[in-house]
DNA sequence: CAATCCAGTTTCATTATGCAACCATTGGAG
DNA sequence: CTCCAATGGTTGCATAATGAAACTGGATTG
């Protein structure tokens, strides 16, 4: 088949991730979504997008678990788009692409919002990865283990 | 026209990211980049991915500057493909995406890594986003702020 | 200097994307 | 109740992107 390759299978988390949400307009999508937007007209305006590829990925997103079609909620009988649990988990990814083009971007001039603590109105800092014990990590200080094989019913001594 | 709609004026920073390294093959490129491949035949041969579009992309990726097409190192006469800062900057939004996985995805059994703390070998802790004064923050302690006018010659006083 | 490897490019078939037109319900106005 | 607009799609068609495989041409090996 000349399918587009799918990472359906992949041992990789960061190909499955993609697998979900690896597309052009999905991040968008989340994106105004936990901006609160839930209506069809909404995200098709907001992101100006084709109303067909807006059905093709919203009905995705829903088999994908990462969006929940609910039964109106201002009293119309139509439908709405909520994001699940899953789907809140994207905020992360969002946070590090933002702050990504935040720091790299050739013309951040261009970029017109930040994100800010809600509290003190002051720029949240760059994403901190650390260790279990909290030492903050680098790349360097990184590898990857495989997973070790799990799953016992009690513990193995 | 009817291109593929591009994200390269958008004031928003996740859809700019998204203009350089929101397509299926990029990021799984920068992936295997930071684990040092290199080469062109190196990472065909690990994403399996055809080689007229991986072409495509690697040039893509150095026009964005994320790559460099730097000559040798082995003493060849063939080019490589190495990372530049901005291409290294990319880690943190591999660590989102993967740690979206192991949260969320339906068979995480089938994940066959962990990324862990070189030093202890230990799980590396799901990224936190910090106030400016340190303070741990949820999506709903942020919000979005207009960015600031900016480039004074001086300051304003 | 022949055989092979490496790093692509070309060709062609298939799929995805995007615009525009169309259609079925829903919601309101009268 | 009737008509009309808005909502939330679907359908058709043209164009662009993707992918497999064959081809190319310089490097490297023997």
């Amino acid at each position: 088949m000349v399918k587009r390759t799918s990472f359906e299978g992949d041992s990789c988390p960061i190909a499955r991730a993609l697998e979900a949400i690896g597309d052009w307009w999905s991040i968008l999508i989340i994106r105004e979504a936990l901006f609160g937007q839930r209506r069809f007209g909404e995200f098709q305006t907001r992101l100006g997008m084709a109303k067909n590829i807006l059905a093709v990925r919203l009905r995705a997103l829903v088999d994908h678990g990462i969006l929940r079609s609910a039964p109106a909620s201002d009293g119309s009988a139509y439908q709405e788009y909520v994001l699940t649990l899953k789907g809140r988990g994207v905020f992360p990814i969002l946070v590090a692409l933002r702050q990504w083009s935040e720091e790299f971007d050739e013309h951040p001039e261009e970029i017109a919002t930040i994100l800010v603590d809600r509290e003190k109105g002051r720029p949240v800092r760059k994403l901190e990865m650390r260790a279990e014990d909290g030492r903050l990590l680098t790349p360097a200080d990184t590898m990857l283990k495989p997973r070790p094989a799990a799953k016992k019913r009690r513990a193995s001594a």
